[in-house]
DNA sequence: CTTGACCTTACCCTCGGGGCAAGGTTCTAC
DNA sequence: GTAGAACCTTGCCCCGAGGGTAAGGTCAAG
């Protein structure tokens, strides 16, 4: 298999050229030859690391996690550790966010059941109360995402 | 209760001043009356404007989505369609990142698993093929997120 | 008078790219 | 030979919901 150009890689790797270029750009793949007339051509190699990127994001790891796991690999490390630490985070915090969502379906649940409530009542000033009067015990976490 | 500032507005809420200002600028909040010195001052109706922002940020919705209700209750319009329209999408929005999480663990799990036999069986070339095998079965869904 | 706590605006940063502009290159068809 | 399509390049701004920081104005207490 000959180096191809930015769109063809991205294309067998299920990704966007735009991705191809931002994850070479933030170091997860080596810095790409180039053509006389500046196209990035892409090697087999760099189309392994290309799924393997796909896979880590897939497993909802971020770029920076999974430049770290490609580090350690490039230097021949144990990787085994960090990735198994890395995935254990990762069930940890999915855990969270499973709980964090069915706290918030049921948030959202009530807040219906008082909406459906209320309208067969009339809509009158209790109109908004429905998201008022929902669960306040949500607690916002910092996070950002929930 | 007189007028306060951002700080002790935001305080009495639970939000940061910062988030505060932002709210007035988008237009959640009625622009604030300032001080001849330039601070702005909260009355006791803009309290319940930002509980009312913290309750629906605590169900998800969007600054746009909340200020559409804010708009539409300001203008005296019925907001229960609208409410429970919001409800109702956001309700089906989560059950669809619940299963999306759920697939995620799934998949997380299986590559926990694969990590730790790796390891017994010493950590070589097989290291990172822990991720590289890991289903692929997973939608990278296009919203960004998952 | 000074110190510290508050306030103001404004700008850059997040995360993972998408979209677009403006321009260069290469391939295909006629 | 040349037109056009289909690539590629860099660079900039955009998303959500603010956080962080700078540079500076204001207010109350000691």
């Amino acid at each position: 298999m000959q180096p191809m150009t930015v769109g063809r890689a991205a294309a067998l790797a299920g990704l966007s050229p735009k991705a191809v270029r931002l994850y070479e750009r933030r170091g997860l793949l080596p810095t790409a030859e180039r053509t006389e007339s500046g196209y990035r051509l892409f090697t087999a190699d760099d189309l392994d690391v290309l799924h393997f990127i796909r896979q880590a994001k897939a497993l909802d790891l971020t770029l920076d996690e999974i430049k770290d796991v490609l580090d350690l690999q490039r230097g021949g490390e144990q990787t085994c550790a960090r990735v198994t630490g890395l995935l254990d985070e990762h069930l940890a915090a999915i855990d969270r966010k499973l709980a964090d969502l069915r706290r918030l379906r049921r948030a959202l649940l009530t807040a219906r059941r008082a909406a459906d409530t209320a309208q067969r009542e009339g809509c009158e000033a209790v109109v908004c109360r429905i998201i008022e009067h929902a669960p306040t015990d949500i607690e916002t976490r910092p996070g950002g995402y929930i």
